[in-house]
DNA sequence: TCGGGGTGGGTGAGTGCTCACTTCCTTCTT
DNA sequence: AAGAAGGAAGTGAGCACTCACCCACCCCGA
């Protein structure tokens, strides 16, 4: 996650671009330890090495940083799921929605800790809904629903199913998991997190997707 | 929701009892409208047509108003499908599971904004775990995984299912739809939620659940 | 080969503001 | 009369953000 010092060809950054990244460095690591509301702009400049007002000469405030964080740092789950209908054919269905299970409950892990800061206030939420322009949340299950209805047009999944339901089940799957993983942060009751093991997570889930839970014609 | 200026026997609150409930109806409003951060002790005074000074004649500090307001103005989520092992046998499956969706959508819906003020901040949201009990968030899958079991046993649901994993499932989409509909606030692309009708909604989630999306063998 | 001005990255020390919460006094109610 | 309920006017702390200034480095004419 992490690529501070080095770019992605391995070289090493330096100058304005090395200082850029330790900041985006270390607000990522304060959100996912402090919380965002402890993240503030001194606990950011301490963690990145350097002054608060250097902060201002790469960002234009302190908003924009969680913004690049966002952008910049995110697995990218939508992009994944937005390659899924080309795929529709190959392989199993299984096989891609446990992919998909497998990058989402991070990356909404991930997630939370900002977009929970956004639906405390919603002028902030409004602001960045405008800036997300084809990013949206939704954009991650009507994805996945196209991928569905491919399938469901080679005949792979049964055609009387709503794709867009089938996708909602799936993805909100993962949205709660990544919430009470979230939520009860290391300290879950056994009970909270079944299966522990994230493959086995993704196993299941999309084994009660798929066969359904009603009883067989008698 | 909101039951200011009358108890739930009708007559009316007087004195004390009185601003107390202002208060927290003024707060369920401010976060409900302007969100938690927004929701200052001015703004809940303002609100409430009472003086700060008078919010801590009633309550310890300001975490412990928004205590009372989950705990005093929320729906009971977890309670209503702690219910429903109970029911299992009679009615049908799917008359069980929407009611479900109809209840939890708007539960979640309500306490996203709050919720997201904690996931900011770690140390308030362990606080706020301890005090919860056992009515942490993953009672409400847990409960409706016992609810499938029973049904299971009755034999009204397929035999080979996973009861937790297709808890969470339902759960899961109801848990995301109430957070897109937080998350765009009445500015949703047509498309973000769909169907748009809640009973439709629900109807269609549960169908999708129940059928599964498995090809029927050739 | 040198000097010097421009520039980009950096800082220490604030600024004004908002916040949760308190002090102290007054006004009701019984 | 007395205690509970309420209010005006703070208080100190923490916040995002700014200001005035510094210094290393590079280019370039002489």
């Amino acid at each position: 996650m992490t690529n501070e010092g080095t770019r992605e060809d391995g070289r090493p950054l330096t100058g304005a671009a090395l200082t850029r990244a330790k900041v985006l460095d270390a607000a990522a690591r304060l959100i996912g330890t402090v919380g965002l509301v402890r993240a503030t702009t001194k606990e950011i400049a301490r963690e990145a090495g350097c002054s608060e007002a250097a902060l201002y000469k790469h960002f234009r405030d302190k908003e924009d940083i969680f913004v690049r964080v966002l952008r910049e740092r995110a697995p990218r789950l939508a992009a994944a799921v937005a390659e899924l209908p080309d795929r529709a054919g190959q392989g199993s269905v299984r096989e891609h929605l446990e992919a998909v299970v497998v990058i989402a409950v991070p990356f909404y892990r991930q997630s939370f800790p900002m977009a929970g800061g956004l639906l405390a206030s919603p002028e902030l939420l409004a602001a960045h809904r405008r800036k997300l322009d084809d990013a949206g949340p939704h954009h991650v299950s009507s994805h996945l629903a196209d991928y569905l209805r491919a399938e469901q047009r080679l005949g792979r999944i049964a055609a009387d199913v709503d794709p867009d339901a089938a996708a909602m089940l799936l993805i909100g799957a993962c949205f709660h998991r990544a919430f009470l993983e979230v939520f009860y942060a290391g300290e879950a009751p056994a009970e909270a997190l079944r299966p522990a093991d994230p493959d086995e997570f993704a196993a299941a889930t999309v084994r009660a997707l798929v066969g359904g839970i009603e009883a067989p014609e008698a």
